[in-house]
DNA sequence: CGATGCCCCTGAGAGC
DNA sequence: TGCTCTCAGGGGCATC
């Protein structure tokens, strides 16, 4: 499932009932997460105070006043959603629905966080590629998870003398190298496919060998299609929900990706092919991409 | 350094 | 209805 874009709905939807308020319950259901659950996971997280949500490429980070930061990578399938502890409530733009009946005792919900705010959060993943832990804060940006992870496209500094630094005498596919997170973190496939369709540019033509004047076009592009996802509350293919369980809305704004054999949207009577690169799968019109 | 393929796991959808 | 097959947004690891 989930991108930056959706990874940072996420983020917007649980801010509300998370930051600035206390974890006053966490159970943890079943530990079999791609990562195991880190020693005393409950203990260390009860009773804290969420001081700050942020979002680092992929994950979510909930610094606690412990001095620990709880991190959560949603995986493919993974969800976090917020129940209303009361009746269904509404804060700003988003409406919390009440706890239906069992919420939390699903078959795949690994772990549920009571909040003063109140609210009930829990996080769901059928496929368990998720994970949660917990990591000092201090030292975050050393920790495994994070210390290779590249710029975030959305910052100011994600420009295109990053851009052209990075791509720089690599031999690999544009599409690979936009998806490799020690370059830039938080693309993932589809909005790879997207932003390159957008600049006019072949997946497969080589990083290195992406001519200069492409560069501002495929920087313009990865920044909107990002923004865009965001502003539309992500892409639901299958799995992705927002807290408030609404699906996200940018899957109908995709021009190239999962259009296999369907016109070309820019109109030039060409036709969205599908080729299979690092094992995954990358949309694009030949006739549009060079 | 780079490319490829496999693995983790479950479920949805297609085809028969 | 039900079986089997393919595929899925991520990412770590082994291998060549």
């Amino acid at each position: 499932m989930p991108e930056l874009p959706e990874v940072e709905t996420v983020r917007l939807g649980l801010q509300p009932v998370l930051e600035g308020y206390v974890l006053t319950d966490v159970v943890t259901r079943r530990g079999d997460l791609r990562v195991p659950f880190p020693l005393d996971f409950a203990g260390r997280t009860k009773g804290r105070k969420v001081t700050l949500l942020r979002r680092r490429a992929k994950y979510i980070l909930a610094d606690l006043d412990s001095g620990e930061s709880l991190v959560i990578h949603l995986g493919m399938s993974g969800r976090m959603s917020v129940y209303s502890s009361g009746k269904q409530r509404r804060i700003g733009s988003y409406v919390y629905d009440k706890a239906p009946e069992g919420a939390g005792n699903g078959k795949h919900d690994h772990v549920v966080f009571e909040t003063d705010a109140p609210a009930r959060i829990v996080f769901n993943d059928h496929r368990r590629f998720g994970l949660m832990t917990l990591v000092d804060t201090e030292r975050l940006e050393e920790d495994k998870l994070f210390k290779d992870l590249g710029i975030e496209p959305l910052s100011p500094g994600f420009n295109t003398a990053y851009l052209a630094k990075a791509l720089d005498g690599k031999k690999t596919p544009i599409k690979s190298a936009l998806l490799d997170q020690r370059l830039i973190a938080g693309l993932g496939n589809i909005y790879v496919c997207e932003a390159l369709f957008r600049a006019g540019i072949s997946p497969k033509r080589l990083a290195g060998a992406i001519k200069k004047e492409k560069l501002p076009p495929l920087l313009a592009a990865i920044k909107k299609v990002l923004k865009d996802a965001i502003a539309a509350g992500g892409s639901t293919l299958r799995d992705h929900a927002q807290a408030t369980g609404d699906p996200g809305n940018f899957q109908h704004h995709f021009l190239v990706y999962g259009r296999e054999g369907k016109p070309c949207k820019l109109g030039c009577k060409g036709t969205v092919k599908r080729i299979v690169q690092a094992g995954r799968s990358t949309f694009y019109c030949p006739k549009c991409q060079s």
